[in-house]
DNA sequence: GACACTAACGAACGATCGTTCTATAAAGTG
DNA sequence: CACTTTATAGAACGATCGTTCGTTAGTGTC
């Protein structure tokens, strides 16, 4: 539900319908709705970190990895059947200007998922893939804007190439961060 | 109001307190809550027109235009005071999946937008500044990426450098499909 | 001056919102 | 067994939702 319509339309009343429970008892879960749609953020980022992160960091540091975890990334929500795209992505334009609890879990999250990448990313200058200079941070800024744009591109315009515009754009980002091949 | 909250969290009631006037009486302007909705996003879209792309259209086509609007697209809701950020990009991810009017209007919004990008990536291929042989469409989701980027940094991530990370991502992207410049 | 049209209003509608309270049945614990 | 804890339920709360209705004041038109 937090999927398709977003987390901050979320209402108890549906929900508790959906899961054929009373909405007093399913509201006696959480207490609140602001700690419903916490729990909704949570539970998000722990199956993002389940899907995503973890099988690309069992592959080896290097390139392979930062390339396995960028494709994971594009199309988890499918994996993780979310209709509606990432919960917290969209929560992120939602409450961006809203202070609050649940603009500082989405921060948090974003955060999180900021720095693996960058770690990502700075593993694979230490295998000497990606050139010592690199600007990480401004690395896994460019990183997110392909995610952003690969996701709108699928979903608001239903653009089949999309997975191949995103790829095209990760392979030129790291064609021009990788360490000159010397010609034999 | 929609800048803050979004689209769909608007309500007649609230409205109508901050415009002082009646419930009734603003409702008879549109009949509809979703006439309203698609007044606002219309009216975003005529501004957007107006602060974007209009004063790039004025510039002499080529790269020097692609850049001006480019800039001029990346803080526009300063320009015209929309403090919680473009109305339709926001509506994009809130509406993407759910059918209806709101979500067509959102679509041909960012349709015409790419449009428009796309003729001015073209012309700049026209005055021999890119190549021609570039992926006007590729361009134009990698421009989209950026700005895409640039506004969560900016608005989530409250980041100083988000600006000049746009504008580094955009000279690189420039940068790739620049025609060769000769040594002498 | 009669008439039509427009804009705005106040009151009310049923529906849904998040929340609180009380009750009940089951499960766990000594 | 008695006792506490936990999960769920039902009923009701005041607030707000989008919408409808009838009315009134103003404005333009013949």
């Amino acid at each position: 539900m937090a999927s398709r319509i977003g987390v901050g339309a979320l209402s108890i009343g549906v929900l508790a319908e959906r899961t054929r429970m009373s909405k007093s008892g399913l509201f006696a879960h959480f207490g609140s709705k602001e700690e419903l749609q916490l729990a909704v953020l949570r539970e998000s980022q722990a199956r993002f970190a389940e899907v995503v992160l973890r099988p690309a960091l069992r592959l080896p540091r290097g390139l392979g990895r930062l390339r396995a975890m960028v494709i994971n990334w594009l199309d988890w929500t499918r994996a993780v059947n979310l209709p509606g795209g990432c919960v917290i992505n969209a929560a992120a334009l939602e409450f961006d200007d809203q202070p609050g609890p649940l603009r500082d879990e989405v921060r948090n999250s974003l955060l999180a998922l900021r720095r693996t990448l960058a770690e990502t990313v700075a593993k694979a200058v230490e295998t000497g893939e990606l050139r010592p200079d690199i600007d990480i941070e401004q690395f896994v800024f460019e990183l997110n804007g392909i995610y952003q744009a690969t996701q709108q591109n699928r979903r608001l315009f239903s653009d089949p190439d999309a997975d191949h515009r995103a790829l095209a754009a990760f392979d030129r980002l790291v064609r021009d961060h990788a360490v000159i091949q010397q010609k034999e």
